[in-house]
DNA sequence: CACCAGGCAGTGC
DNA sequence: GCACTGCATGGT
């Protein structure tokens, strides 16, 4: 299979806030993923994508299998903006992760940038996961003020909390995965530390719930500005998707730069 | 110095 | 139900 970058761009994909574990030099992409024995490493360039195509680990990472051309077209009938946003970075797509790194990252994420997010994450693995991301099992047990040392502040003992319930089966994340969304997004939610956008995050680049459609202070703007008075439902049963889009686009365009 | 970052919990009304 | 505030930390 060959992949052209208008299905799959590296550059717009990976730094487009859905995961956290990556670096980019001299063309060549690093990506890490995985929980405890699962971690996996990339080398990669947009040049060539066959350790992506030719791995179904890496494959499945990318979701090579869904249809974006299909979703960019339903999507570009919307608004012209909705179609600017796809054209803008036509080769996003979301990613397949862990359900529990996703969980756990979007947790470090809250009220935090994507730069530091990233910083403290990295400190996480090395500190509880030899490099891999920490299992929920060694999180559980850490103490609150090695989690303050290596910047999380206040999320710390949120970390725990989320650890706790998944060890403890309160969470089951892969049962989250077939639930009736409202239920799966209550359930994430009795965590403390856990609120409606870290859920959604969760569920929609851990569990593949593209019917998820983060609410963060970009998406904010993007629905105020641009869908005045109209909500997630204009975007069909894959919202998730085009909510990515204008994410970026929101983001890296500099389209909403001076506007409130 | 202020304000912000892929928010959330707590409080008050 | 909705509006407001404090929160750790590091960067502008």
């Amino acid at each position: 299979m060959q992949l052209t970058e208008r299905q799959l761009s590296l550059k717009d994909t990976l730094p487009s806030g859905q995961c956290f574990r990556f670096s980019e030099q001299n063309g060549i992409w690093t990506v890490k993923a995985g929980v405890g024995e699962n971690f996996r490493v990339l080398k990669v360039s947009q040049s060539d994508l066959s350790p992506i195509t030719d791995d179904p680990f890496w494959a499945r990472f990318f979701d090579l299998d869904t249809d974006y051309e299909n979703l960019k077209a339903e999507f570009s009938t919307i608004s012209p903006l909705m179609k600017r946003a796809c054209d803008y970075a036509p080769g996003i797509r979301i990613l397949n992760q862990d359900p529990w790194e996703a969980l756990c990252s979007f947790v470090v994420s809250q009220n935090n940038n994507i730069k530091r997010i990233m910083g403290i994450i990295e400190r996480m693995c090395s500190f509880y996961g030899n490099g891999a991301f920490p299992t929920a099992k060694a999180l559980a047990s850490a103490k609150e003020d090695d989690l303050r040392m290596l910047g999380l502040g206040f999320r710390a003992p949120y970390i725990v909390n989320t650890a706790r319930s998944v060890c403890e089966g309160e969470i089951d994340l892969e049962k989250l995965r077939s639930m009736e969304i409202e239920q799966a997004r209550a359930i994430l939610m009795k965590v403390k530390g856990i609120g409606p956008k870290v859920a959604d995050c969760a569920l929609l680049f851990g569990l593949h719930r593209l019917d998820c459609f983060p609410m963060d202070v970009w998406m904010k703007r993007v629905m105020a500005s641009c869908f005045p008075g109209q909500d997630k439902s204009i975007f069909g049963p894959c919202a998730g998707v085009a909510q990515q889009y204008l994410f970026h686009f929101a983001r890296t365009s500099g389209y909403f730069d001076d506007k409130e």
